[in-house]
DNA sequence: AGTCCCACTTTTATCGATATAGTTCGAGCA
DNA sequence: TGCTCGAACTATATCGATAAAAGTGGGACT
């Protein structure tokens, strides 16, 4: 490995002046920098970032971390990169890996030291998780969960975007709505956040509330979300409207009404939640809540670099506000 | 900022013990060691990565880099994360900007020192761009690209699954198909090598070659495909089979059919490339050559270790086989 | 000639963790 | 008693780049 005094030597300078002409710092003399220059080339030098990191006492790089790279993170991704970027920094993403909690909690908050400051997505994570993160790094949390005070955090307005969701279906004609992908009870999840906003709409219209038509799915795959939509139909239970608690679940529904040969949006109509690109291209078009991924994008980063220059700031909580598309797959 | 030397100073002793302890290296005496926790835990201590990795000289991080973080490779990334987290490194996504070539090239490459190794998509890239690259590092490039002969490569044999894809369709019977997103000429791009299967199957076939049946997309954007394929539509060339060089090409290509009232697979067999998730879910399901994800990325890691252990090692080009899902699109 | 200045360059110390080579001390043994 | 041995711990040097401070030598100016 040649290193910055490797150079030096075989230049005949020292290695401070190496490092003034690779960082085009104070005055080199033109005969010098292109000796140097010209030993970089020729020995094949390439500066260690560890070590002017180490120095540096900074990474210039922001983590993202996410539970997958699917779907609503990577379009989340993509806007996020793009602010980070325009402050100067670089954007990586990581995963949460699906290993043991405890070396989550271990492991992965250790890594958190290689970065200037983490945006980290709290989906998958429960409280114990979170509140186990003793990290002095600027970290803002992601998503819809009931976070610690402590914490800066940017969620939705899922309640809201649920609600518009079903208050359109609802208008249109529908009586009959599944909640598909949400959940009952009263944590407070994305998918708990987002039943709430189904049932306001439901009271809003003044219309019953059937605890049947609430129908989790564990994972928000494809897979289960199709499984459980065809065991509903071949239940003999009748709706007339879903609203899905994702696209990736509102996309699943779609398939497995066609594989009953119900048609969208005449029997029923369909509205999801993230407003994925691809569901733009569907026929038809699906109509879902647009999550406002560039300013969920932009207050993350303002807040990570709030707390960049000031530790000590208090924690502050947004919430995003949502819109809803309307297309093809509501009347 | 606290460091080791002031957690062993509170706790009295030094800071190699302090270090020892934390690391589970040599004999501690408990009471040495829990005193040195104690004081860990009230000083609030987190150990700077980045000198560690200075002074180990590795980082147990490798970083796959990515034209975007959509689609294909958001699919392939979780497919590589699992296969680097199996060898016990860690995996952090990164995505090259937008920015000028030259920026790419300098930039981009320095930051590659941060890591163990790298694995790079050359989609997007040109020749000049992986020509510049002068590293040391351990670099697998993925791609369908013809690259410099020094990189050790992984490709997927695009030919094949084209020809697989579109002998397909003339099999079930269509005899004019489009070949979408797909690029005349005789670079080697991955838009080439899926058209020339494309041509292969016809020649097998014993069927004309029409040049018009080829359709460039600029930038494989659903935009893009939906409105190049409306024209083409429009402009009253006949078809009745698409070779789609991507499935965000089929898809938007779906979307656009059914815009004109053409029903698929009835009138229009669709064929797709990449066997993206989603595809599977869409009525009807799509037909896609599936790119053999998990191959791609435990070559792609065999290869980066291989070039670890020894950076001296020939390059190896692998070229990985692909297999056709024959869904609902086709007959 | 003497002084000052300035462009250019080097020396030294440092970022924080850790490998290596000690040092200390007490138990065990002849 | 004297010696060995090993467990427990420490001092020092080092990873590679760089900030800060200190030099060097020659030209300009009086």
């Amino acid at each position: 490995m040649v290193t910055m005094s490797d150079v030096a030597r075989a230049a005949g300078v020292s290695a401070m002046t190496v490092s003034n002409v690779l960082n085009d710092r104070r005055a080199v003399a033109p005969a010098t920098r292109e000796r140097v220059l010209a030993m970089v080339e020729s020995l094949g030098y390439e500066m260690n970032q560890t070590a002017r990191n180490l120095r540096a006492g900074r990474t210039g790089t922001v983590a993202l971390i996410v539970p997958s790279f699917y779907d609503y993170f990577s379009e989340l991704a993509d806007a996020v990169a793009r602010q980070v970027e325009a402050r100067g920094s670089h954007l990586v993403l990581e995963r949460t890996t699906a290993s043991a909690e405890q070396e989550m909690a271990s492991v992965s908050v250790a890594r958190l030291q290689l970065y200037d400051g983490v945006i980290m997505s709290s989906v998958g994570l429960d409280r114990d998780d979170l509140d186990r993160i003793r990290s002095t790094k600027p970290i803002v949390l992601l998503g819809e969960r009931d976070v610690p005070e402590r914490f800066d955090h940017v969620r939705l307005a899922n309640e809201e975007g649920a609600r518009l969701a079903t208050a359109h279906m609802i208008e249109r004609g529908s009586r009959r709505i599944l909640a598909l992908g949400a959940t009952p009870g009263d944590s407070h999840e994305m998918t708990t956040d987002r039943r709430v906003g189904w049932e306001l709409a439901h009271r809003d219209a003044g219309l019953e509330l059937d605890p049947r038509f609430i129908v989790p799915i564990g994972d928000y795959s494809f897979e289960n979300a199709r499984a459980a939509l065809l065991d509903i139909i071949d239940s003999g239970l009748t709706f007339d409207g879903i609203f899905a608690a994702t696209d990736v679940i509102a996309i699943a529904a779609i398939g497995a009404l066609h594989e009953r040969g119900l048609s969208v949006p005449a029997d029923v109509q369909v509205a999801g939640f993230d407003d994925l690109k691809v569901g733009r291209f569907l026929p038809p078009a699906l109509t879902s809540v647009d999550p406002a991924h560039e300013m969920v994008a932009s207050e993350a980063v303002r807040l990570l670099h709030r707390r960049m220059d000031d530790p000590a700031a208090v924690a502050e909580h947004v919430s995003v506000p949502v819109t809803l598309a309307v297309r093809g797959t509501t009347r």
